[in-house]
DNA sequence: CACCCCTATTGCAACGTTGCATGCAACATC
DNA sequence: GATGTTGCATGCAACGTTGCAATAGGGGTG
């Protein structure tokens, strides 16, 4: 049986209240005493029970991540991030899966699974965010690259029309002309998709190429397997084949790549690949795969610093005084195998 | 602010004690009180607080998993499966990352983190069963891909014996010969690298095949680095080169693939490479990866239920009256291209 | 020496829930 | 009609913790 604060202040001689003030340094205590205190609380190896002090404080410690899927290579390295800078906090964090549908979006939104966290960190998928803030509770709540027009709450993301447009010049730079997108989700309200769609087509015109709607593949998830017949959808096409694609995500990459390889065209001689999220697939794939890589750890740091903001400060609720955030993180392209240029291709392909 | 049985039992004029039965279903009600307070209930979004519920009953339907890492893709798709697992039973999971360290190990496994769980979920790296046994409180725990000849607990695994010999057979029955073993970790205490170089080396002998030290390289974390700085040191040893290789893992198989691709080494032509795990990367490289597929969502369906034996039953504990359980969950072998005979190489290599 | 202030310590109450025991009415049984 | 039985509803207490207010002692000051 767990020890409580009863059975150590009755080792230490003390009362119940000392033995807390010791504890949680709430209040001065003689040295004399601490030292005592601090010997029973050793001795009997001493944990506080979370269910009482959170019924207590009205807080448990605890924050939940929603997100669409443990599983996907860039949420799960987000995930880790996530606990990693929840632990330095103290904080622990539950992970729900949505798997992109919007009802259980809505049903985590309105805490029904877990009626006890502090706060949530979600990455909105099938929810615009107007319906986000509708379902919403009283819970601070940071969002995770949603664009949130109506600033409904603290916003966490890169900048996807810049990133977008920096992944196609250098398609464009490297000689490459007729270059498709393959990730617009026009089902999904979630905004991202349609602003790396954005920047997609602001470097294209830069770059005095006109966007060709041919070339722009939307797909149903971000799946490798999306990727795959999508890319499979757009080569059946007929007309021209592209000589690169922009890709929403490096898993989408990833499929994109392997339908490449089964209908024989070579990357990057043929075809130059670029995605997005840098997972670590990415680095090890055959080609490895040029991405834009979003600073996650930043993200991971900066969502859990507007949660505290809030969870801890008086005003700080969602309908709080503190006025809602918006925070761009960093990012950066890496070039790597799939998008270098065609003329230094003796590693290219593995013949 | 959140309504409590108090506000629901003064809005349908009964006590809070018949509310706390409707919502339990936990004593007989007569129709009508339910209806109304049923009313009360969803007129007022009653949810009911888990910290009183779980101080008052002991339980908080928390359960902590106990992983290396979340990112990395086997226990990725793990944890997703457990997640889902746990949410039909109404149970929460809580991850918590031990990068293979052992304190990180010892300080989940007596509950520092989270003092609140009903019982633990851990997939044991560094610490061996004796000094798992020996760090574990009283908290009901599952044991994942452990050997644990002492028992001291629920445990749930594959026949890693079984399945290394299998995967191994696979590669002498397509004519390899110098098959290498990519995987062993003796600085680790857990057994699994250590069982699948037992199916190793048996099914070399049965094939009339000598164990060959060289040919078995030792790695300090099954990661894809590691796979990659394995195959090089196996490449640079001079000798023979190996026409195969087992690695213990799908990671340890990618890095290996692409440190044969930066030499030159052709997959499968020149070299057939056979993982363990099968996960979705794997199914998408380039080539696509032959490997030991684990029944995952049976081990995350069994391991919870030994879970609910013990936490529901009344002599339960870990200490208690219900014998620890020795589970096997099933696997196959997929045989995909990194492993297709010589012969039919036209679809092999992306030339 | 009375007074006050400051420090160290304490007791009481409350957070929201559920186990246990009890109350109360209606109904069946002898 | 008295007694037992059943179905339904209730009140009290307790889980472990902390906020609040109060108490007891010790030392300094007027």
């Amino acid at each position: 049986m767990r020890s409580s604060l009863k059975d150590v202040a009755a080792r230490a001689g003390v009362s119940v209240r000392t033995v807390s003030n010791v504890v949680n340094g709430s209040a001065s205590v003689s040295e004399k005493t601490r030292v005592r205190v601090q010997q029973a609380l050793d001795e009997l190896g001493y944990r506080p029970n979370l269910a009482a002090r959170s019924l207590r404080a009205g807080r448990t410690g605890l924050i939940g991540l929603v997100i669409p899927e443990i599983h996907s290579p860039y949420f799960g390295e987000l995930a880790g991030l996530l606990v990693e800078a929840a632990q330095r906090r103290s904080w622990t964090v539950i992970i729900d899966q949505t798997h992109g549908r919007a009802d259980e979006e809505r049903r985590l939104l309105k805490g029904t699974h877990a009626p006890i966290v502090d706060g949530l960190i979600i990455s909105p998928w099938a929810l615009d965010a107007s319906e986000l803030s509708k379902e919403a509770g009283s819970t601070p709540m940071v969002l995770l690259g949603e664009r949130d027009p109506r600033q409904v709450a603290d916003h966490v993301a890169v900048d996807n029309v810049l990133a977008a447009d920096e992944a196609t010049r250098h398609l464009v730079e490297t000689g490459r002309r007729r270059i498709a997108a393959i990730g617009p989700q026009p089902e999904l309200r979630n905004g991202t998709a349609e602003q790396r769609l954005t920047g997609y087509r602001q470097a294209l015109r830069r770059a005095g190429l006109t966007p060709d709607p041919v070339l722009e593949v939307p797909v149903p998830t971000l799946h490798r397997t999306a990727g795959a017949r999508a890319m499979e959808e757009l080569l059946d096409r007929g007309g021209p084949a592209p000589d690169a694609v922009f890709a929403f995500s490096d898993e989408l990459a990833l499929g994109i790549m392997r339908t490449a390889r089964d209908r024989g065209v070579r990357v990057p001689e043929d075809l130059a690949v670029v995605g997005f999220d840098d997972i670590e697939d990415g680095r090890f794939s055959n080609p490895s795969l040029t991405t834009v890589s979003p600073d996650k750890a930043q993200i991971a740091e900066r969502a859990l610093q507007c949660l505290a903001d809030r969870v801890y400060s008086p005003g700080g609720g969602l309908k709080g005084t503190v006025p809602p955030q918006r925070i761009t993180v960093p990012h950066r392209l890496v070039v790597r195998e799939s998008s270098r240029p065609a003329e230094g291709g003796s590693r290219g392909a593995g013949s």
